[in-house]
DNA sequence: CAGATCACCTGCTTGC
DNA sequence: TGCAAGCAGGTGATCT
């Protein structure tokens, strides 16, 4: 994406699904995705990580990405492979989510972190609310009774829809536009907390790798 | 096609 | 004190 692309161009809409933000312009579409470190700053000063300066006619939006896991791109059409996302994981319905989970295979935290599945669950929510629903990151989709899924699923809402009224976890460098830091990392009932005891049943967090990433879940409380 | 693995990137933490 | 290694993770490419 260069200045050329989109200089001048007017905003028509602003959109989102999961953890993908679409700007829809008069010619093409702008995807953005924050990845881990990005940030979008209204009227911020560009600092060591700005990577993208957006000049608006009421301000400046800074895109600023410490590790640069992040992406801003350009598309006159949107690609194929923003279809392929699943509806957003805040908006879907029991029998949906349900509908979905029937057709997937493997562990169920793998299945959560697939946007094609659902979009907008990340590590720290998967293992959050899987903790929440009682339910081993290490569990079969397979077996996963309607009575547990019923439980995955009011857990996956309750957990983002809490999570976003924190505005978000501040891990390592997360703040919103405005430039402020999200305080749901204070209600983490298992991520980062390996080695410590559960605030349900005192037994110790454990870390093991699910999917390729850390994953915490407690021992006596997560059953399989 | 599905699942597993790696690369990307840089600040912070850990270990010697 | 200093330095190297390990770790964090969302996604896309590549491999099996």
């Amino acid at each position: 994406m260069s200045a050329r692309d989109i200089g001048g161009a007017r905003i028509e809409g602003v959109r989102r699904r999961g953890k993908q933000i679409f700007v829809d312009l008069d010619r093409g579409v702008l995807s953005i995705h924050l990845g881990m470190t990005g940030k979008l700053l209204w009227n911020g000063v560009p600092g060591k990580y700005a990577r993208a300066i957006f000049e608006l006619d009421r301000g400046t939006l800074v895109y600023d990405d410490i590790r640069q896991l992040g992406r801003v791109e350009f598309h006159p059409t949107l690609p194929k492979r923003f279809e392929r996302l699943g509806p957003d994981a805040l908006g879907i319905g029991f029998d949906e989510f349900y509908g979905r989970l029937r057709k997937r295979r493997g562990h169920v935290k793998a299945v959560l972190l697939n946007q094609t599945f659902l979009a907008g669950v990340g590590n720290i929510y998967a293992d959050e609310t899987l903790f929440a629903a009682r339910v081993h990151p290490h569990a079969s989709v397979a077996r996963i009774s309607k009575a547990r899924a019923q439980r995955l699923h009011a857990s996956l809402r309750q957990t983002l829809e809490t999570a976003v009224e924190f505005r978000g976890s501040s891990i390592s460098s997360y703040v919103d536009s405005n430039g402020a830091r999200g305080g749901f990392q204070q209600m983490h009932q298992v991520y980062a907390r390996t080695g410590e005891p559960c605030f349900v049943c005192g037994a110790l967090i454990r870390r093991i790798v699910v999917a390729q990433r850390g994953t915490h879940y407690c021992p006596h409380c997560q059953r399989l």
